[in-house]
DNA sequence: CTGAAAGCGCTTACAG
DNA sequence: CTGAAAGCGCTTACAG
């Protein structure tokens, strides 16, 4: 134990000392409201306030007015890549709004996921953004403790309790095989997590059915580096492989790419592949990534503002993903293939 | 602006009254002190707090004790993999010391560090954690604010007003190129940040030295995996080229290897490359990177604990960096080679 | 436009 | 071992 000369803080009392008004009035000033206050007093409580590098206590004003300045988040995975740029661009966008970000990891192992939402409540979060998925029952719980709350990338669009939103999986997924298939590519697999929920899947199999192209092979991988190369090493040693692969994730994909080096086959030659997600290092991967990109920076101001205007109602708010055409697909770098 | 009919919450008042009590009784038992409680009444107060899903108001008690149980950071970039996987291994660190963090992105363009801290601390954080460069100047004023710090990865070690702690990045250095060099290698180039406080130059310049070895060039690069691409593409451009590279970061070896690649430059038989940090990515880049790692959990871990115990006395703690060998530098996989 | 005061939900010194 | 009460630093209804 060290002995911290913490230094008394300078609290409301004394800027209003300072100042020559009552507690009241500085909040008013500082608050801008709930009253008017004459312009020339205000300049005086500013100036005292500059003078004494006052800064509110935040858990005073939190416990005062029920609720803090603070967002908080569940995620399944802060260190996966697509979620670390996510969470940065929260980051970013909340500071817009004078708001910070107090994000958890989702914790399995220790706690359900209301448990968790229930430590953040504790914590007087004015709002809330899970990055899991969530089931109809705990969104049920979650929506009846009032707090605005909104769920990103749930896999399966709208329906339950809780408002949410995200890209348009199935369509983005529908766009990347359609891509692959205007490649020419006739035999067309699919790597993911075998959640029957993932849309990504689902789109897959209708672009497959659409022109008229017998279903792939569904190959299970968890949404890491290791699940792509895992699945990566299963197909290489197949006797016979689709021509080409649609990846859920981008991390999915560059697992997928590793594994396919090792083995020797060349991609987009041997095996074409086209992912998701759009995360950075779809482009430094060699080949690099075509990749169906979602809309990150995007997303997060939009979770931000509605968060921040309590305006978080059920239903789905689609974003748009867009094709990003690079080389693993086949196309040459910026010549965008056709379809 | 949407009505929630926020339930109205349950406060240890309630607790005190169902279990026959005084609220003061019931703070003893949740926390464990500072008095003594019979075990009768504890275990009736522990059957209420139960019985009426009670959860602490963490402002109000972050506003009586002066202070919360959150730790909070300024991080560089939390989009880095290197960061992202800290500040995971920080997330996890903290839940088990019933922390949780508070993570900012450093803003250059908004406000100066100290304001940041000032920003934070008003939230009343019980700890600090900085993931950043910072000046003397900056340090004597942070630490002046009384509340435990600790700097992670400040290049330059011990000096500062501040406690730091993180890898011995010289001698890390001084191992990866005395790696290259016992390959056979004597063309040996730095990339990285040019910095003159980052010690992993020195570390390269070092070991050259040591080996009888002409200093190469020092090729400045961001931390990036965009300023490793551009310094790859200038290497890749030179007339005579090194035949081997250091690179500061992972990151910076994944744009450079991307680069290299696409200037038709084979790694490791053109340019090998040794990098470092020991993120996920270098094991799936390929050639798979042979990097030297920074025990990452480790050190998140002690961090922690340290601020928890509040013993960020200052000083620079050093924690050993261990090279990976994979095939970027020219050994075989699992094949360690001589040094 | 300004102020006195109650209240938010905890913690803890003080008294018993 | 237990309780009554002050205090942490804000916000805001109420009164002027």
């Amino acid at each position: 134990m060290v002995q911290h000369p913490k230094p008394r803080n300078v609290t409301r009392a004394d800027v209003a000392r300072l100042s020559g008004v009552s507690t009241a009035v500085v909040s008013y000033v500082l608050n801008n409201g709930p009253k008017p206050v004459a312009p020339a007093t205000r300049e005086r409580v500013l100036e005292a306030v500059r003078a004494l590098g006052y800064r509110p206590n935040a858990a005073a004003r939190a416990l005062s007015r029920g609720t803090a300045d603070t967002i908080g988040m569940i995620v399944v995975d802060s260190r996966s890549p697509f979620f670390a740029q996510f969470l940065h661009a929260l980051d970013a966008a909340s500071v817009r709004h004078d708001r910070s970000m107090l994000i958890v990891n989702r914790d399995r192992e220790r706690q359900s996921a209301v448990e968790q939402v229930h430590d953040l409540v504790a914590r007087q979060i004015g709002g809330l953004i899970i990055a899991d998925v969530i089931g109809d029952a705990e969104q049920q719980v979650i929506a009846a403790l009032g707090i605005p709350t909104l769920l990103i990338n749930q896999y399966g669009g709208a329906g339950g309790a809780l408002g949410a939103m995200g890209v348009d999986f199935r369509a983005g997924a529908e766009q990347a095989v359609q891509h692959l298939v205007a490649h020419g590519y006739r035999t067309i697999d699919f790597v993911g997590d075998a959640a029957a929920i993932d849309q990504r899947e689902r789109g897959w199999a209708d672009a497959l059915r659409e022109a008229g192209l017998p279903l792939g092979r569904s190959v299970h991988a968890s949404f890491s580096y290791e699940g792509g190369f895992a699945a990566g090493r299963a197909i290489a040693s197949r006797a016979t492989r689709p021509r080409a692969l649609f990846a859920a994730s981008d991390q999915i994909a560059i697992g997928l790419l590793a594994a396919l080096t090792d083995a020797e086959l060349r991609v987009p030659d041997d095996i074409a592949v086209v992912s998701f997600d759009g995360i950075v290092e779809a482009a430094y991967a060699r080949p690099a990534l075509t990749t169906v990109a979602q809309p990150i920076v995007e997303m997060a101001d939009a979770a931000i503002r509605r968060l921040v205007a309590d305006d978080a109602e059920p239903g789905f708010t689609t974003f748009d993903a867009t094709l990003v055409v690079r080389r693993s697909c086949g196309c040459d770098d910026g010549l965008v293939g056709g379809h």
